[in-house]
DNA sequence: CGCTTCTTTCAGAAATTTGTGAAGTTAAGG
DNA sequence: CCTTAACTTCACAAATTTCTGAAAGAAGCG
């Protein structure tokens, strides 16, 4: 049998799960060290870990645990919580819905709206290249409205499939 | 008036709006060069321009045009073509398409499902960590469809706002 | 063919990023 | 309060990335 201890888990495959999806979302353009704890965290059956617990696995200093996770929780990736009577702290990743913060660029489509909009200007709206960025713009700005209207359809497709809401 | 040759053009603000575009562009995991390349050809009314030009605007070598073009051009997101009868090649930017280009993840998605069905089977299909994993991977196929869909619907929008087709 | 103009490659310098150990801070539990 | 467990911050060393100058490589043009 290739399982290790008795938590019914091949060791040795969930490590290299984890360092595998870390390593897409560092193409993604993810951190390296958030990138791991992250995938570690997705891999963990209570989909949360202690500090501690997370830099034993992978290898890193506290610091870096810290580090990391700092990262994560500024980007709504996983929510810290405290044990109840202890100073241990648990990571969690919201169970189904990181996926719906990676596309919920909610702020993020705004600055870039923001920003198109400045390029519009700074071009002038009459010149070919100003005309080029009031389309992206309008394409930034429908996005926006379909992302919404696309998680809702996820949702419902989601509970029909898993019955999970 | 802030115009400084008789391009048009308020150099400088057109100047700061490619370096605060670029920074956008990196801030989302694009590298530096490419990202200021990048955002000066968007910026460019020809929505194109030579080696010599980019190196020129943005003070950088050919040697670094070069780089950052190679990786714009493996990414799709601007083409390469020769000036007839010169050895000076141009580096365009798909007007309108760039930024489907960026949504256009089709390879991309495949890669996070294969990953994600490693998961799935790494981590045990009956456990609370894989049932996440499965629900993640029905969430990118999901999204798999939609996106075609999606793009279909903004080139309509457009060519109604723009009539451009 | 050789000259010239442009582009690419490559080795290395410079800058940036990353992760650590160690000291510092906070808070639980006596 | 004092002790101690846990997390955080900080300065620095190490690794990586990025950009350049220089040399080599194409390709037009005579």
């Amino acid at each position: 049998m290739t399982e290790s201890a008795g938590n019914g888990r091949d060791a040795e495959a969930v490590s290299r799960f984890v360092e595998s999806f870390a390593a897409h979302l560092v193409e993604a353009g993810m951190p390296r060290m958030p990138a791991r704890v992250f995938a570690a965290l997705l891999s963990s059956d209570e989909g949360s870990m202690t500090s501690a617990e997370l830099g034993d696995q992978l290898r890193i200093s506290p610091a870096a645990v810290s580090g990391a996770v700092r990262y994560l929780a500024q980007t709504h990736m996983v929510s810290r919580e405290r044990e109840p009577g202890s100073r241990r702290e648990r990571y969690r990743v919201h169970g189904e819905q990181w996926y719906e913060a990676l596309t919920n660029r909610e702020a993020v489509l705004k600055r870039w709206e923001s920003a198109l909009r400045d390029g519009v200007s700074s071009l002038g709206a009459d010149t070919p290249a100003g005309r080029r960025m009031a389309e992206t713009l309008a394409f930034f700005e429908f996005l926006d409205g379909e992302v919404a209207a696309l998680m809702a359809r996820w949702r419902e497709h989601r509970k029909k499939t898993f019955g999970t809401d």
